[in-house]
DNA sequence: GTGAAAGCGCTAACAT
DNA sequence: ATGTTAGCGCTTTCAC
């Protein structure tokens, strides 16, 4: 740690006065007067004194940080959300310690091990997976603060998240009432379950009485936009007599409209489109893309906001609160022919 | 902190060992021997012991953490390198500590003082400005690690980077090799210095002999793909005469290409296009924008190397070193209309 | 108004 | 083979 750092000790060498005094001092304490104030704090600055927060720390039984473990970041939502959760966190004093799992449970259990070992104050996660909670369900029944970036509303677990099923529910049934039948749903990387969006899908089919297809259910085994043009490429080959497309985010979205580009299918009149999350990238995309809008300052701000509170909670935290945000529709071109770019 | 956790007394008091045994035990010394530590080790695991960090690093003086200050998270190239770091870091046993600076220099000393009060064991810094560099040089005048992301060879501080200069140099003499003469430069968000791609730029044309018109450099306040629009509605309203576009990233280049898909303006014939970093959005255009790689892998592991070596330093820090990697060019379909999308 | 003493949870000499 | 002591840099009673 380079230079050995001045130390209270130095401080009170120097002045004549204890560590004790001088601590109080750098506070602030009304029990020192004014005059002694000063002093101490000219010799702090000439000393160059930074508190050593690592012992505040264990003294005061509280490291103000936070964990925040993502999957990953090539979302540029995801990005984000990272962005602006720290941005949050910072206002309130806290600072960020950041994983990335890489959609690996195992570094997933391992981070939050190591988050704890640091004594972080509470930690935001975005699960590697739905189903496989129970690691994180464990530490919340030791009373630490976890909140999820995903909603599972019987995960027993506080959650913070977009509705992503309502999302979905939207975007297809925009879809439907613009009288397309045959929608195809590109849903990457779900391996391990999180099919809220696939249920938004059926429940949107249902509820208009169109048959659902599963023939229609294309899952490539990632969500990047290489992903969504291979995805176009298996629809398009497979003469499914699809007349739009579902893309569960705006990546694979921008793949699809690539993969059209090159081979002359027209968006929306071949192929109507949507995305999901609205990321610039979609917005300026040649046809521009319809989408479902991630509002990423809201579920950031309330996320922080939760962990802060369940923080300062008194004894045991209080029961599991899921919050889901509504997300609206943006309809842009893709979807609707008589927007014109 | 929730449930106050177990700690090496409590094992202690359980098997009849003192803490220091214990604490011997739980690290594996031979010291102890192994039905001792078999012992000690299942008391643990039943009490669910995780080792205090925060103790350890006040002994130990460090933290094996280190802080990582980013500008902001909009340009995937940077989200790419935080991750990367990330990863890296995690492999080597060190916690990263994130913050974004969102261009604002005193954020930016503020976040460097808050991870040095919390004994970051080094930094990884991605500054504001190229020319307001003294509080980080002071920093490391103190012998504190800290590696810069961008290169400035005169700053006196550590650094890995892209050699911007020769990126640029390189995507311009390719644009003039292939007989453009009036190239526009699109620079966003550069307020504070940092003229590395213009003056590679510069340097492009004075070797090829041909004349620089500062009429062709654009301004805009940012580098998102909005802004990329915004410049390409000035170029093209001022009849500038440019027969090619060399855009500082891929998300200005982006926005470019919307501004031409929706004017009909065709890209590479009317007019030819550079971007810069090798995003996946600019691979997946409707036009394939031709680029500058930015290698994300490279870049982070050697600058995580070198903090790395710098924490390690005996005595002194060893005198500053930087490193530039040379990027190579990605000729895609914007800027060659042999190839074919 | 100021200081002494104890302690946060751990590690590291130095005993025995 | 294990325990004792001191101390990391700070905060917090409690005493004078």
């Amino acid at each position: 740690m380079a230079k050995p750092a001045a130390r209270l000790k130095d401080i009170a060498d120097k002045t004549g006065f204890s560590v004790n005094t001088v601590s109080l001092a750098l506070r602030g304490s009304s029990r020192i007067p004014p005059e002694t104030r000063a002093l101490i704090a000219d010799v702090a600055r000439e000393l160059n004194y930074l508190p050593n927060f690592v012992a505040t720390s264990l003294v005061r039984r509280e490291t103000r940080s936070i964990g925040l473990i993502l999957t990953d970041l090539s979302n540029p939502v995801l990005t984000a959300v990272a962005q602006a959760v720290e941005g949050e966190l910072s206002k309130r004093g806290y600072t960020t310690l950041f994983a990335t799992s890489n959609n690996d449970i195992a570094v997933e259990e391992t981070m939050i091990e190591t988050f704890r070992a640091r004594r972080a104050d509470g930690m935001l996660v975005f699960p590697c997976s739905h189903r496989r909670l129970d690691h994180i369900r464990k530490l919340r029944a030791r009373n630490y603060p976890v909140v999820l970036l995903v909603g599972d509303p019987d995960a027993g677990i506080d959650a913070v998240c977009m509705d992503e099923r309502m999302g979905a529910y939207k975007a297809v049934g925009h879809l439907l009432s613009n009288g397309h039948r045959r929608i195809v749903i590109i849903d990457g990387g779900t391996k391990l379950g999180n099919s809220e969006k696939l249920e938004g899908y059926m429940q949107a089919h249902r509820d208009a009485g169109v048959e659902i297809d599963t023939a229609l259910f294309v899952k490539p085994s990632g969500h990047s936009v290489a992903h969504g043009y291979w995805a176009a490429d298996t629809i398009f080959s497979q003469r499914l007599g699809a007349s739009a497309i579902f893309a569960t985010n705006d990546s694979l979205a921008l793949g699809v409209l690539r993969y059209c580009a090159r081979n002359n299918i027209r968006v929306p009149d071949d192929i109507a489109l949507m995305g999901f999350d609205n990321i610039e990238f979609g917005e300026y995309a040649v046809t521009p893309i319809s989408t479902v809008d991630y509002n990423v300052e809201r579920v950031s701000a309330m996320a922080v906001e939760r962990v802060v509170d369940l923080i300062g909670a008194e004894a045991d935290l209080p029961p599991p609160r899921v919050t889901l945000i509504e997300p609206d529709l943006l309809i842009r071109q893709s979807s609707n022919s008589t927007l014109r770019g």
